[in-house]
DNA sequence: CACTTGACCTGTCCGC
DNA sequence: TGCGGACAGGTCAAGT
């Protein structure tokens, strides 16, 4: 999915346009992927979107909250008002100017969940290839407090030290430090890419158990995630294959990643052939020389 | 208890 | 070109 720096970068994007706005109704065109009672959000205005961890939150007045996990495939697409009267007019690839392909002039399309529309005509998407996202209507307290409090430290807080991470990670003694830290429990926010990226910016193999890490080692590890994620979020995030922001444009950090999906490539400061392992059942790429 | 693997889904890409 | 298998940003539950 969408990990913490694509969340956020949704996160900003759709508070810009979307607090403040009355939502009218949901249209569930999955029924899977909606869980909870969809009258609460009945002609709520929207007061503020936080993240916390990988989740979403669209608060409503009223103790209303709308949650949303984006897992591996999800989007929340933003379509204004005066943007879908253009829809689908050849117009619509000029707006904004973007060259890629502009998802905006299809929606929805055969992966669309879920459509929330507000009072003055804009329409927001959930779309979900696999599936396993899910977006969930409730009481943040009563409701979701299980939910939202086992996550572990958020990284880009300001109280988040190497002791913190020290501390917290120290939970999983035996597994491969790569793994530790895509543990939610462990750090927030914390997946596949930003884990490896992590790792390669700490010059740590990311095998090594975190039992064998030396207070050095975590304060490494403590700057390499806070800059893979701060870099995450400075490129917009990262587009494999789905992650759009709220506009329906990419991300562009891949370009700047040191190992992720570079496996075969050359390091980009040794010039080393990076190499690809599996950890914890995901693809881990790293540089066998510059992470020893 | 700590850790690993399989399942959830759909789509794409790669090798034979 | 066709087909099977591996793989893809995450997280649970079940298994060891």
């Amino acid at each position: 999915m969408p990990e913490l720096p694509e969340v956020e970068t949704i996160r900003i994007g759709l508070g810009k346009k979307i607090v403040g706005l009355k939502l009218l109704k949901i249209d569930i065109l999955t029924p899977k992927s909606l869980q909870g009672n969809q009258n609460l959000i009945e002609k709520k205005k929207v007061i503020n979107i936080w993240r916390r961890a990988k989740v979403l939150g669209i608060e409503l007045e009223n103790n209303v909250t709308i949650l949303v996990h984006l897992k591996m495939t999800g989007q929340l697409i933003l379509i204004q008002n005066s943007k879908l009267k253009i829809k689908n007019s050849n117009e619509v690839r000029l707006v904004g100017g973007h060259p890629t392909q502009d998802m905006r002039g299809s929606m929805p399309n055969k992966s669309t969940r879920v459509i929330f529309i507000f009072s003055d005509g804009s329409k927001l998407f959930f779309n979900d290839q696999r599936r396993f996202g899910w977006v969930k209507i409730g009481n943040l307290k009563s409701d979701f407090g299980h939910l939202i409090s086992g996550f572990g430290p958020e990284p880009l807080d300001k109280d988040f030290t190497w002791e913190l991470l020290k501390q917290r990670i120290l939970r999983r003694k035996s597994v491969p430090v790569k793994v530790a830290i895509m543990d939610q429990e462990v750090i927030a926010g914390v997946g596949n890419i930003y884990a490896a990226e992590a790792c390669f910016n700490a010059k740590l193999n990311p095998r090594k158990k975190v039992g064998d890490l030396s207070d050095q080692d975590f304060k490494s590890l403590h700057r390499g995630v806070v800059k893979a994620l701060r870099d995450g979020i400075k490129h917009g995030g990262s587009s494999r294959a789905h992650f759009v922001n709220a506009d329906g444009d990419k991300g562009y950090f891949l370009d700047y990643a040191f190992v992720y999906g570079r496996d075969k490539q050359d390091c980009k400061l040794c010039k080393t052939k990076l190499e690809k392992i599996k950890l914890g059942g995901r693809g881990t790429v790293f540089c066998p020389v510059c992470q020893n």
